[in-house]
DNA sequence: TTCTAAGTTTAGAATTAGTCTCTCTTGCAT
DNA sequence: ATGCAAGAGAGACTAATTCTAAACTTAGAA
């Protein structure tokens, strides 16, 4: 995702869309990892010449509320940022604590309807283990970004 | 749940119930609600002379250690504790941020199966909406649902 | 171009959630 | 009763995140 792409995005939503803003969306936007806080930090450290740790919380918080980004509490104390917005799953390895994403497609949830009294606007399914094999993962992560828009 | 009941469930995992412990155990296992360690501090502090935080902590995580009790990390930034230990599924108010269980059976998740490369110990739907008006709505619901607990 | 006002960013202080470590108790053997 | 080891608890500490107030940018009007 380049530089253009994410200034359009920023301003669709009518966010300024300021160096700092620029290159933490491209950060976040532009990888499947889920960073944290401090990740991102770190990483937009090298590409600009000083950022504040509040503009990253500020700029990630002002992208979840827009919608282009999802925050998530499931990995120990720290929150994950997630560049897919779209409806997806989610696998939380038990033994490093990583977070990936399961296709949306990959699992069917049933019974939806009969709950009673709520007005549903979404849902996920948190699976919770350990991943067998890193090497064939690899591919698995591939191919899942060659189907993205 | 009364004192003498939740010294006996101590007890048979070979946790020494001290008063401490007793207190807090009575507070997240008899009730329904999900309270975050902060708030079962607070009215740990009411019943007890003084505790420390970090005995608060050390009891809810050495009661879910033991299975009495189970952690989730969903709302917000603090985790909360949940005295049922039986599986289920969750529903949180995106109004309230409250969070309500789900019965394991009104859901059913397919396509586990095929996850590739993962062992998977256990997992979770997360529903997320807002509760609509649950007088009126009761009596709306009840007619379609028959049969249920 | 210059000025102004609104919006952004910064460093660091403040707040919160959660853990560590050291001290105090308790239970038990003597 | 007395002393010791294991377990329990309190307060200090750390890490994550938000807040604050001042400085800086930017967009647009004059």
């Amino acid at each position: 995702m380049d530089r253009q792409e994410i200034i359009e995005l920023l301003n669709l939503r009518g966010i300024q869309p300021s160096a700092q803003r620029v290159a933490i969306a491209q950060l976040v936007l532009g990888t499947d990892e889920h960073p944290t806080a401090e990740q991102v930090w770190q990483k937009a450290s090298e590409s600009l010449p000083v950022v504040s740790r509040a503009t990253v919380y500020n700029t990630l918080n002002l992208l979840t509320e827009n919608g282009l980004l999802r925050r998530h509490a499931l990995k120990g104390v720290s929150s994950v940022f997630d560049g897919n917005p779209e409806a997806h799953h989610h696998f939380v390895d038990e033994e490093t604590g990583e977070l990936r994403d399961i296709p949306w497609d990959a699992l069917e949830v049933s019974g939806l309807e009969t709950l009673p009294d709520s007005e549903i606007t979404g849902y996920m399914v948190v699976v919770r283990g350990r991943r067998r094999n890193p090497t064939t993962d690899k591919i698995a992560q591939r191919s899942r970004k060659e189907g993205a828009t």
